[in-house]
RNA sequence: GGUGAGGUGGGUGAGUGGCUGAAACCACCGGUUUGCUAAACCGGCAUACUUCGAAAGGGGUAUCGCGGGUUCGAAUCCCGCCCUCACCGCCA
């Protein structure tokens, strides 16, 4: 959510920043709304405080003609008293129905993007922020995508999975799980070098955090519910990690805080069909290594690259061909102000594959968060979120299998060897 | 699952209708004292909204788990909800 302060003073900027995510003139209505709104319950609250004020003044006088026997003038003064209970009554009403409006408008107002996002309407205006320097990969004959070679190679089963429990529940096996587990603590170990403290969350939670991060409402149809006991399974380790740091006020010498956690995700995926969800390109179960950091507002940028870094070393280092994108207004996250993702490019299929994004939220998610701190002036200003998958397990298998089959089996990435224990996966 | 206890400021914890935005202690910050450390003493120390002010700062309102009610007046009384802890049972 936006800080109404923020709208308030720089209402051009706000205006403008809409304006690159598309908004028509129409649409941009929205913010005078939401500032007439904030006038009107500015105006109710005055009026508002002014009366309780008189009636809390009055209600003191009654308590002390009561010690002094004067009952006539207090029963006189209880009459005045509740006569301005009405007056009461209403403001109140129209404060909080004002409030509630202005509210619900804001949770429509998209984060202001970045200066240096790209305008455009969608993923093919993305800007190629950085590419793949040599030329890419190709591979002999007829390379296979991930899902043929994974009944080949046994290393996932979806089949099984349906199973067990349904589609999009993918049940690897033998190396395939191997492999799995290797990224995982690669993964970790990498961002444990970096400086990230590792995390192990619980992976339902409830509405007050999977509000906080976003997820509720705007996204209540993509996480599993637990009906019985109203708790939510996480779409993404973000949603308990970052919530470490609800309502909490972060000592300035801390920054950055850089937590990293591995998890399960949970997503129903509700509404996405079709061929390019075949394989693990789409699941309702994947593993990932996510990074969060807490940053302070004048060094957000300088974090998010760095994240950049780090997970560019990680593809670097697993020899995968990707490049980077920077999202542009139309393809950007609903709460990001700047997003880049990674996307790794998959021989077999001959296409890019998103395999990461990370994001700088500034202060969109902190401010239903709550993570402050306080500044030089001892006044207390909200911190800055960032976060990105470092990496998603299911695409990054996908990507691996893809581009390292050869003849003769999966060759392993140098680095994972001593995480996998084998260097090849063969029929 | 059963039974019981309880939710008050950063922490412990007092407080059963007005003098309580809230005692006291601890922690923390500033100062005095001090060879150093410690101790002692003095002072400060919640958050949000709002209003006045150029600012420093001042005023108002709300907040004692959350929501509602009674009352001129609620941390305190009533109703609903949420949560936590302890013990027993079950169990990795």
């Amino acid at each position: 959510m936006l800080e109404l302060n923020y709208i308030r003073n720089n209402k051009e900027t706000v205006l403008q920043g809409l304006r690159i995510r598309n908004f028509s003139e129409e649409g941009l209505q929205i913010i005078d709304n939401i500032l007439s709104l904030d006038e009107a319950r500015r105006s109710a609250q005055t009026q508002l405080d002014n009366n309780l004020a008189e009636s809390n003044r009055l209600s003191k006088e009654i308590g002390g003609l009561y010690k002094q026997g004067k009952r006539d003038e207090a029963e006189e003064l209880k009459a005045k008293v509740s006569g301005l209970k009405e007056v009461i009554k209403e403001l109140e009403t129209k404060k909080n129905q004002a409030a509630t409006e202005m509210e619900t408008l804001l949770l429509d107002v998209p984060n202001i993007p970045h200066e240096s996002v790209p305008p455009g309407t969608n993923s093919d205006h993305n800007e190629v922020y950085q590419a793949w320097p040599q030329t890419l990969p190709e591979l002999e004959g007829d390379a296979k995508p991930h899902w043929e070679l994974a009944s080949e190679y046994n290393i996932f089963d979806l089949e099984l999975g349906v199973k067990i429990t349904g589609a999009g529940f993918p049940v690897f096996r033998g190396k395939g799980a191997r492999l799995e587990r290797a990224l995982i603590n690669f993964f970790l170990d990498e961002a444990a070098k970096a400086g990230y403290e590792e995390i192990v969350p619980p992976l339902l939670v409830n509405k007050h955090t999977a509000k906080a991060t976003g997820q509720l409402p705007d996204k209540e149809g993509q996480m599993y519910y637990v009906e019985k006991d109203k708790l939510y399974l996480i779409p993404t380790a973000e949603v308990p990690v970052t919530n470490i740091y609800r309502d909490v006020i972060v000592d300035e010498k801390d920054f950055p805080i850089k937590l990293t956690g591995y998890t399960p995700c949970f997503r129903r995926e509700a509404g996405s069909y079709g061929a390019h969800v075949r394989g693990l390109n789409r699941v309702h179960q994947f593993d990932k290594v996510e990074i969060v950091q807490i940053a302070h507002p004048d060094t957000s940028y300088q974090q998010l690259d760095e994240m950049l870094e780090h997970v560019a070393g990680l593809l670097d280092k697993l020899e995968l061909p990707y490049r980077i994108l920077r999202l542009c207004g139309g393809d950007i996250g609903f709460t990001s102000a700047l997003t880049y993702d990674f996307e790794v490019w998959s021989a077999a299929q001959e296409k890019w594959l998103e395999v990461s994004s990370v994001s700088n939220f500034v202060t969109y998610q902190s401010n239903r968060l709550k993570v402050r701190f306080k500044d030089a002036d001892n006044k207390s200003r909200l911190a800055h979120t960032l976060n990105g998958s470092a990496l998603a397990l299911a695409r990054i298998v996908a990507a691996l299998l893809e581009n390292n089959q050869t003849e003769d089996g999966i060759t392993i990435p140098k680095v994972l060897h001593p995480y996998t224990g084998f260097t090849k996966i063969v029929k």
